[in-house]
RNA sequence: GCCCUCAUCGUCUAUCGGUUAGGACAGGAGAUUCUCAAUCUUCAAAGCGGGGUUCGAGUCCCCGUGGGGGCACCA
């Protein structure tokens, strides 16, 4: 059998957006795991509605995730131009061969693909309008996921607008035909659009490709598919917001596909080695940011701490320029940051998590601190804390501990007793990394000064 | 309206005619503890309805219902 061939086809006319990005990482999987061509098309023949910075936002975001193209727009390939803006000549000429078969004809200064059987005039009260009719066989689609299809396609369509401009459906199966594309893996939003397609294919006399229609993603809430204008659907937000690429595409391999049996958490090198069209789900997913962000969890908590502290870094740079961590010492910031790495769950928690240990300026939470001042005799704590921090031993944390310890068994207190309190005068909240920590990386004269600070206040 | 398509816990899903219908997320309870997470234990939670086929159906077929998509000189 030939090598397979797969494309990835999107329009620069909007944002990329998770439903594209799936289609892209299933073509990709494909033709990473038949060790295939994976191409990547640009379809920017909407002249209206394209823009380069959607162009680069289909760039970035595959390279974020990591599906990298085989041929196409910055790699080359010997079936270019990628960009169907830049075809022109393709379409022309394809446009010859199909005119040649007598298979097209011009009406009102447009082209249309000839349907061949029997016609007739029908009013069409949807459309309200008189539409042709042709009597002809229904088309039948042999899917991969779907099985065999059957769609009657009883009117002839234009392949050519009256500007000159070739439609969709005609560069679309002119450049599949061309590029020698061998599997067609896109939305099911396609399905219907399939028959024109394969109509096609067969009016140019040539193999007509394996169809793979995968399910589409539907909103998280409220009816419909997944667009471009719904909460979380957006690849740059996700990359902005300091998600793992490795965890979107695992959850997004997961979202209508999955390897059988109870797999969840792979290494893409694992889903290459599983993944094949027949287990591809037939029925829509509903999307689920509480899943992504469990996964994108899953895959912080195991990053080696070098990586950490530098994707850490790499967020900081990017989304808070201004922090006062950036301004820290590189060794302190990571002590910071791996001392938070098992506690968060996303990157972009880290600057509210963090603030405390990079400015005196934090917020003090007025809830938390009324709660904790109510309970037991916080001041005396307090006093207690800051008369015995001098001979506090502040060189590991299990040496802070057992300062505290001690200190507590002078009073015939625990360490508990002085958490809440402690915790509220160093970092201004109750939620936050070990307390003993907090005190080594803050340090002595800093504990002091924030302790003294509370209980003046 | 017409055409296509899909249907298991709230959500993502496993099950290749015979299971106490399994897992994960979310939710509840508990354990641990230095708060919050994480972690561990645990609870609750599903075969859309109706007909067939079969010894036996979530699984195959039909009808209904519900969801999704499409019906352009957009892609």
């Amino acid at each position: 059998m030939s090598q397979v061939r797969v494309r990835f086809a999107p329009s620069p006319t909007g944002f990329f957006h998770i439903g594209s990005a799936r289609t892209a990482l299933f073509n990709w999987l494909y033709a990473r795991h038949t060790g295939g061509v994976f191409i990547l098309r640009i379809e920017d023949t909407d002249k209206e509605r394209n823009s380069d910075q959607f162009l680069n936002l289909i760039y970035d975001s595959l390279h974020w995730l990591g599906l990298n193209w085989d041929e196409g727009p910055k790699v080359g390939g010997e079936f270019g131009p990628y960009l169907q803006s830049q075809r022109g000549a393709v379409y022309r000429e394809y446009l010859e061969k199909l005119k040649a078969t007598g298979r097209t004809y011009e009406k009102d200064g447009a082209t249309w693909f000839k349907l061949i059987g029997e016609r007739s005039e029908v009013f069409d009260d949807h459309r309200k309008k008189t539409v042709t009719k042709v009597k002809t066989a229904p088309t039948v689609i042999d899917d991969l996921i779907r099985g065999r299809v059957e769609r009657l396609e009883d009117e002839d369509f234009v392949i050519v607008r009256s500007d000159g401009n070739p439609v969709f459906h005609f560069t679309n199966v002119v450049d599949d035909i061309a590029m020698r594309i061998t599997h067609v893996i896109r939305g099911e939003d396609h399905l219907s659009n399939t028959s024109k397609h394969v109509e096609l294919f067969k009016a140019f006399g040539v193999p007509v490709p394996q169809f793979a229609h995968i399910p589409l993603i539907l909103k998280q809430n409220g009816p419909g598919k997944m667009s471009k204008r719904d909460q979380g659907a957006l690849i740059e937000e996700y990359q902005k917001r300091g998600f793992l690429p490795a965890a979107l595409v695992n959850f997004l391999s997961l979202l209508g596909w999955n390897p059988g049996g109870d797999r969840e958490k792979m290494p893409v090198e694992e889903i290459v080695r599983l993944f094949d069209l027949p287990g591809v789900n037939q029925s829509n997913a509903r999307f689920d940011d509480k899943k992504l962000a469990h996964v994108n969890m899953l895959y912080l908590l195991e990053l080696p701490p070098d990586t950490f502290v530098e994707k850490a870094r790499q967020y900081f740079e990017a989304q808070h320029p201004d922090a006062p961590a950036l301004k820290a010492k590189a060794a302190y910031f990571r002590d910071v940051m791996l001392l938070s790495q098992p506690k968060i769950k996303g990157l972009e928690e880290l600057p509210a998590y963090t603030a405390y240990f990079f400015t005196e300026d934090y917020v003090v939470d007025p809830k938390v601190r009324e709660k904790v001042m109510a309970k037991g005799d916080p001041k005396a704590r307090l006093h207690e804390l800051i008369g015995a921090l001098a001979v506090f031993d502040f060189s590991t944390d299990s040496a802070i501990e057992d300062s505290i310890k001690n200190l507590g068994g002078r009073h015939n207190l625990a360490f508990g007793d002085y958490q809440a309190v402690a915790r509220l005068g160093v970092s201004g909240t109750n939620a936050g990394p070990s307390i003993t920590g907090m005190f080594r990386l803050l340090g002595r004269e800093k504990v002091e000064e924030r302790l003294k600070r509370l209980l003046g206040s």
